[in-house]
DNA sequence: GTATGTGAAACGCTTCACAGCA
DNA sequence: TGCTGTGAAGCGTTTCACATAC
């Protein structure tokens, strides 16, 4: 590995010590082991403790992890130390229940603009956001300093769309349409896609099951509890 | 690896190749050779190569994989001959959003009931299906020999609701809520957190265009093409 | 005593390179 | 000739085990 990278499989997880230290602090718990993060996030100590060191020593031996210093080092290394700007495109039942959930704000994002093409829903009101049409997309993007935007729209428009994202300065895509998208090498794309994921689910159910497998997203399989 | 195992990161990539084969089979093309696969998943030849391999031979030298064949045998291997059964819990914002999600059926799914907690919505036609009442999930498991479910329901209630689901019966749980499930061995457990693929994304932006660096999921990064 | 931080071993996945077959 | 199928090499991730520090 190269001098201060952080793997990638250690990356995704870091989102998930991240919401159990903010649940933990929120249940008034200052201070958490490796074990008690390993039991939450369905881990193990070791895998916690490798991947907490990447970012630098900030346990304390013979006690654990101060919550809400470890917290915010996960916050800086994730690049969430201010609410970052998303841009939603598409309106449809699945844009508004994204628009509609509440837990952005308190993980890092703040929906800042809502964007689809059908007439009928420009200028309707949708989570507090008016919706704008496909033309103020670029305008909206500069003076908001977008970096990130969610794709919920149907996957025949999914990579038109993409690409003018793309020129417009975004450079993170979150879709949830069912196609894969190209894009230039400097742009990031992860894909949801329910069907794949149920899919994933039959082949285990379907397979039998085996003792061990678990493909790459998160998997639970034993103990593994909210705080 | 054992006998006759499948690699879990194979597994998560059958449905990528499942859906490639269904939209070229859709577009009239008889026969896709490993590269064609590749560049409309956006993986290499070789890794599409080693992957059905392990379903067997079930290509021609010098000519590329049968599309029909293939497709057949891949839906065999995630154990979607005939449509699977899916319990919708939760009917909110998300909820309907997956239940009026209608690229299941096509792929291999079929959502046989839609329950919620909350009185004004039981009773509700969402489309095309009564909500029913928690009281209702055990029968209706047994009853539809229900064996996945999805959970689109608050964090609060998600483990509650988890073990009445395993306690009916259901081996593979599909969960939108943003903590962990405690389940037993022998369920699977795969989750789909907004926040968390925002904040994988969110690190790759913040940490500048790092040339490697893709985590576990879907990730497109060069030439990938919707059919 | 207790829990972190980390080299080193073990493991699994990806990529390579080419033999095998149409 | 062209593309699949696959051992073997290469690489990244996980696990182990223990020195280190409180």
């Amino acid at each position: 590995m190269r001098e201060g990278q952080i793997p990638g499989a250690t990356v995704a997880r870091l989102p998930v010590y991240l919401q159990v230290l903010i649940e933990a602090a929120e249940a008034g718990i200052g201070v958490l082991s490796s074990d008690d993060l390993a039991r939450a996030a369905g881990l193990n100590a070791a895998k916690v403790r490798k991947d907490l060191s990447y970012l630098g020593s900030h346990g304390t031996r013979g006690v654990g992890y101060d919550v809400d210093g470890l917290a915010h080092q996960l916050s800086r290394a994730l690049g969430l130390v201010e609410d970052r700007p998303v841009l939603l495109i598409g309106v449809g039942n699945l844009g508004r229940a994204l628009a509609s959930y509440g837990g952005f704000e308190r993980r890092g994002f703040r929906i800042v603009g809502l964007i689809d093409a059908a007439p009928e829903v420009i200028g309707q009101e949708v989570a507090g956001h008016q919706v704008l049409p496909v033309s103020e997309l670029e305008a909206l993007v500069a003076a908001e300093g977008i970096g990130v935007a969610v794709l919920a729209i149907p996957a025949a428009h999914a990579q038109g769309m993409a690409e003018r994202l793309v020129a417009a300065g975004v450079r993170s895509i979150l879709s949830f349409a069912p196609t894969y998208l190209s894009v230039p090498e400097h742009v990031t794309v992860r894909r949801v896609d329910l069907a794949t994921e149920l899919q994933i689910l039959s082949f285990y159910e379907h397979a039998g099951p085996r003792l061990p497998a678990a493909p790459s997203r998160h998997r639970t399989g034993s103990t593994a509890r909210p705080v």
